[in-house]
RNA sequence: GGACAGGUGGCCGAGUGGUUAAAGGCAGCAGACUGUAAAUCUGCCCGCGCAAGCGUACGCUAGUUCGAAUCUAGCCCUGUCCA
């Protein structure tokens, strides 16, 4: 089953990129004779994406390196709506203006991953606002109505998750899933796009799209889903300190997306180099069996292999050098948080806060409480305390998060 | 439009007049153990304050009461069923 004679497959599949394929066999012998132009979306709620769709992105890039053709959909249209799939509540509604904005933050890690050109397998980039905005309704309703039944749509998971739990399904956001088959026929009668990728719970979209497609146009058209990432702990994958982790430096620091990877789970190294990094999979191999605190060694590899992916292999190195200062040297590296002291001294509190650390005084004492503040490595208990600042010092928040204290 | 059920802290979910800043769980933070891992155990977990305490908080508004998340009225929102 694993046996696919187009590269491509072979490629996702021992990279672990795939789910499940609507037909494998008629998009393996597709991708073994043509170039296939295949499509993921994206929502725009966000001036950046996060390593919850960073899969998404890599399968886009592996898809071009065996030599497809990558669209990356913005959905600028959809994103007006808000998707039900899997979420319990409502999305907020978002204005042209930041809707606008944020596909442009978005675009740059498109620019790092894909290569965009004319060529054949040229990236670009499209927003379904071109067309759904446009849409009429009466229009729509003629062409598109007669090929949906209620009682089908009833049955995807993503509209019986919100009615089971007696969450509110808006007909606004009922219809989302009617937008989304409209965007992959779309995207076949204007860019020949043959497949579009998703995440697994996609899956009754993708589907929808690619029955819509057959029965307007007669084209056959083709889906594949991604596993849904969990770490092995059992979360979903990219939650951090501070909530998403994002893929844009203005988001998320380059040190702390580079201290996301090296933290991760031993059990996920081997799964998230495949899928994150370009690392070769006999290197993966050899890296994943390492035992015991070596594996440490791995989890290396893929903070630096992913962060010079997103953030560049200079950033990447500058993170790793900041994470050997502070933990293998018992020092300070230059990418930790720094705070400016012009006084001369400053209260603990103040410092913990003006890191960073702590969101207000009483988390702040708190931590001082719980013997988590440390100054240059001794815990500090006296939540009074002012903290000399005439040369750099370190003031750190548990064993992971440090920062630098220096005169301003 | 009608009947019934419901709206509690980031989430889930107890609580039906004071002892409730509100049980419990999850998530989060910290400590121990370690390998910057996992699991486990422990502490913390609205804000301000050294503290006593103060301020906010149980859909919204107005009431009853010495005292309300808990009672009353109106409103808003959601679900289920009926029209």
């Amino acid at each position: 089953m694993t046996e696919y004679k187009s590269d491509l497959l072979r490629l996702l599949s021992e990279r672990g990129h795939i789910h499940q394929l609507t037909d494998a066999q008629g998009l393996d012998a597709l991708a073994a004779k043509e170039i296939v132009v295949a499509y993921n979306g994206y929502d725009a709620t966000a001036p950046s994406l996060h390593v919850g769709n960073l899969a998404s992105v890599m399968l886009l890039r592996r898809l071009q390196q065996a030599g497809h053709k990558p669209i990356a959909l913005m959905g600028g249209g959809t994103t007006k709506i808000g998707d039900p799939s899997g979420k319990d509540t409502s999305r907020q509604m978002l204005t042209e203006e930041i809707i606008a904005a944020n596909i442009a933050g978005i675009r740059k890690v498109f620019d790092r991953l894909l290569t965009f050109d004319d060529s054949a397998t040229g990236a670009i980039m499209v927003n379904n606002d071109d067309w759904l905005s446009k849409l009429g309704y009466i229009e729509l309703l003629r062409d598109v109505g007669p090929h949906f039944t209620v009682n089908r749509m009833l049955t995807f998971d993503s509209v019986k998750l919100r009615l089971d739990r007696e969450q509110p399904l808006t007909f606004l956001e009922f219809n989302y899933m009617i937008l989304q088959a409209y965007d992959f026929r779309e995207l076949a009668l204007r860019h020949g796009c043959r497949l579009q990728f998703g995440g697994s719970d996609q899956w009754g979209n993708i589907v929808n799209g690619i029955e819509l497609t057959r029965r307007m146009n007669g084209i056959e058209v083709y889906g594949a889903t991604t596993p849904l990432l969990t770490t092995a702990d059992g979360a979903k994958m990219g939650k951090s300190v501070n909530g998403a982790v994002w893929l844009n430096e203005e988001m998320l620091p380059n040190y702390d997306f580079w201290q996301f990877w090296r933290n991760t789970d031993d059990r996920d190294v081997g799964r998230f180099l495949r899928i994150f990094t370009d690392v070769p999979l006999d290197e993966i191999a050899r890296l994943e069996a390492l035992q015991g605190s070596e594996i440490n060694a791995a989890k290396a590899v893929l903070a630096n292999e992913v962060t010079a992916l997103i953030r560049g292999r200079e950033a990447a190195e500058a993170a790793q050098a900041t994470a050997q200062a502070t933990f293998a040297g018992g020092g300070l590296g230059q990418d930790l948080p720094t705070l400016e002291v012009g006084d001369g001294s400053i209260g603990v509190i103040e410092a913990l806060i003006g890191l960073g650390f702590a969101a207000s005084r009483g988390e702040a004492k708190r931590l001082i409480a719980g013997g988590g503040a440390r100054l240059d490595g001794e815990p500090v208990r006296d939540d009074t305390a002012v903290i000399e600042v005439l040369a750099e010092r370190r003031l750190s928040s548990g064993k992971k998060k440090h920062g630098i204290i220096k005169p301003a």
